[in-house]
DNA sequence: GATTATTGTAACTGACTAAGTTACAATAAG
DNA sequence: CTTATTGTAACTTAGTCAGTTACAATAATC
């Protein structure tokens, strides 16, 4: 369990926020609290799952490649993450006591994991930004 | 993720076949393919839960604590795991961004997690037995 | 009571993973 | 040309995981 999901979220979020003002990872990773290299490598990935565009060079950065409600937070998830098992899988032997029963364990592991990205898959970028941006203006305008 | 939820599904799917008849580490650890050490470490933390009961000396061994449909897969998960979070949480500091977004994506990975958890719970201990049992009896007749 | 089988537990090892750092090439704006 | 930025490789440090070794505690059997 790393945290590159988290970032992901966080990076969504923000670049939704911004309405596609491009976002530097250097503003990224001082807004997460963490380095640039480290949001970087969540940005290349979020940018091959085509989430994500970036520029390069002066005024670049990331924005959003699609509409925020056309992004949901299973289809993040996936973009950061190789293997999407929750719970370890054990290769018991086919035809053995641990097969038997591994075949059944992984089955209803499965199940379970299925029902945990059917919970991110109903909820959008979109919906997260409905929830966050109107909050984050509100203390923005405190502070002034 | 570590293997101690998968090694405890086996032992409970193993000792619920024994219908009482107590199983050592040796066999467990034996029949799942690892040491008889790691396997008494789940069985510690199984006995904590009360969901078996172990005997020490010549002939002991462990054994179900309770009926198998008295035991869901939920509570097993539960047994072996000190922090069961399947999604990392951030410790955004409240009032920044991090914070506000932190709040929303904690919220989502809450309910992502119970999804997941609820689905164990379905699960008792008896019907993984009432699916695998027939299957390993059958393997071993095949052989005789 | 001695022997033996078994649990319970601590200490250590080696391999792997995660997060961060440093360094630098590639790119593009002005 | 200078500067800001992405893209990426190499390395470090800390932590986790599975397994091993060792041994004390317990209980059945002879």
């Amino acid at each position: 369990m790393n945290s590159d999901f988290t970032i992901a979220l966080h990076v969504m979020g923000f670049l939704a926020s911004r309405q596609g003002l491009p976002v530097t990872s250097v503003a990224l990773a001082s807004s997460y609290g963490t380095s640039p290299v480290v949001v970087r490598r969540v940005l290349m990935r979020l940018q091959s799952a085509q989430l994500i565009e970036a520029r390069r060079g002066p005024g670049g950065g990331s924005v959003l490649a699609r509409e925020p409600a056309g992004i949901n937070l299973r289809q993040v998830y996936e973009a950061v993450t190789d293997n999407p098992q929750f719970l370890k899988r054990h290769p018991g032997n086919a035809g053995t006591i641990a097969g038997i029963l591994a075949e059944f364990v992984n089955d209803v592991c499965g199940e379970a994991e299925r029902a945990l990205l059917e919970t991110l898959e109903a909820v959008t970028v979109e919906e997260m930004d409905a929830q966050v941006r109107p909050r984050i203006l509100a203390e923005f305008c405190k502070r002034e």
